[in-house]
RNA sequence: GGCCAGGUAGCUCAGUUGGUAGAGCAAAGGACUGAAAAUCCUUGUGUCGACGGUUCGAUUCCGCCCCUGGCCA
């Protein structure tokens, strides 16, 4: 016999595409509650910039897991996956059902499918490695995992040292973590729904969404948040717009160059977006198309 | 009207001492396992402003015309 599982809902699509209101529409109808699954809204110093749920969405049916996390502390997806798993089982254990609302290809793999049993990112290591230049990390790979270097390239900064911190901290190959077992995946019964728009319809809203959080005080967030100081390798500091913004307010370019970098950065990022959501979401999802 | 500088990829420009061209950005496709709005990979034929001339051969030299800036009338 097949347990029964508790019934949840992830609703995905690329950056402006609608699905937030369409979220809050779909919880209205199921007694649902909002779970976020956004990378960035998860941090609380930019709201506006991250396009997080405005006063009258809470009003309108609970969010969790927005806009709680301090910019200056480190996150990750493992932190992610417990945190989620807290809130929908609470959700439940109330009669609700949870809605995940999000973009972050990412965490929605890690909540569908968990995530490979090995330790979380060592900061000190991190520190370490980051003052090594690719070539080195490349170098002392070759030395010790070379195989890792047949699946990563070079100028896959990121990758590269994760594979090095993960070898020095538990002294063996990358490629074998990924042999064990994954653990974490949130245990219910997934709807998922994807939802899109035409390319050219998501890229006018992507730039009138720029535009309209202009006049939402976006300018006035940014410089808050960089009086922050917070480096400019921590993800929320790379969140579209902030590091164009930054270069503007330090004269190097002008306002609307910063605009016009931020309208790119974006649909850069809804094109990964569909591209994870084309090859990555399982075979099952709901396929949905917005209109208007 | 005169002089000067330009007109080359969707944009900004480089270049060809004459053998039909290449960067950045944009665009398109792809990867993705605790930093993911991150990080990375692949993809460049375009009447080289129009028309004539010289030449085996012109985007390149010459002439003329058109367009855009700037200066002078």
């Amino acid at each position: 016999m097949q347990e029964l599982r508790s019934k949840a809902v992830i609703i995905c699509g690329t950056t402006a595409s609608g699905k937030s209101s369409f979220a809050i529409d779909y919880a209205l109808k199921n007694n649902g509650e909002i779970i976020n699954i956004d990378s960035l809204q998860i941090y609380k110093e930019l709201p506006i910039v991250t396009a997080s749920p405005t006063k009258e969405d809470l009003k309108k049916v609970p969010h969790h897991l927005f806009n709680f996390i301090d910019g200056k502390d480190e996150f990750s997806v493992g932190k992610y996956l417990s945190l989620a798993k807290e809130t929908a089982d609470e959700i439940i254990s109330r009669g609700k059902l949870p809605v995940f609302v999000g973009g972050s290809g990412f965490y929605i793999s890690a909540v569908l499918n968990g995530l490979h049993e090995l330790p979380e990112a060592d900061i000190k290591i991190r520190n370490k490695v980051s003052k090594m230049t690719n070539e080195e990390i490349a170098k002392e790979l070759e030395k010790n995992t070379p195989e890792v270097l047949q699946k990563i390239n070079i100028n896959d900064r990121q990758r590269l040292s994760r594979a090095y911190e993960y070898f020095l901290q538990e002294g063996k190959s990358f490629l074998s973590a990924k042999e064990n077992k994954r653990l974490g995946a949130l245990p219910y019964d997934f709807e998922i729904i994807c939802v899109s728009r035409p390319k050219d319809e998501i890229n006018e809203r992507i730039e009138q969404r720029i535009y309209q959080m202009l006049d939402d005080g976006m300018e006035q967030e940014i410089k808050n948040f960089l009086s922050l100081n917070i480096p400019e390798q921590r993800t929320i500091s790379k969140a579209d717009g902030v590091q164009s913004f930054k270069k503007y307010f330090d004269g190097l370019i002008t306002k609307q160059e910063a605009i016009q970098e931020m309208i790119f950065k974006s649909k850069h990022y809804a094109k990964r977006q569909r591209t994870w959501y084309k090859h990555q979401l399982p075979e099952n999802t709901i396929r949905k198309e917005l209109i208007g």
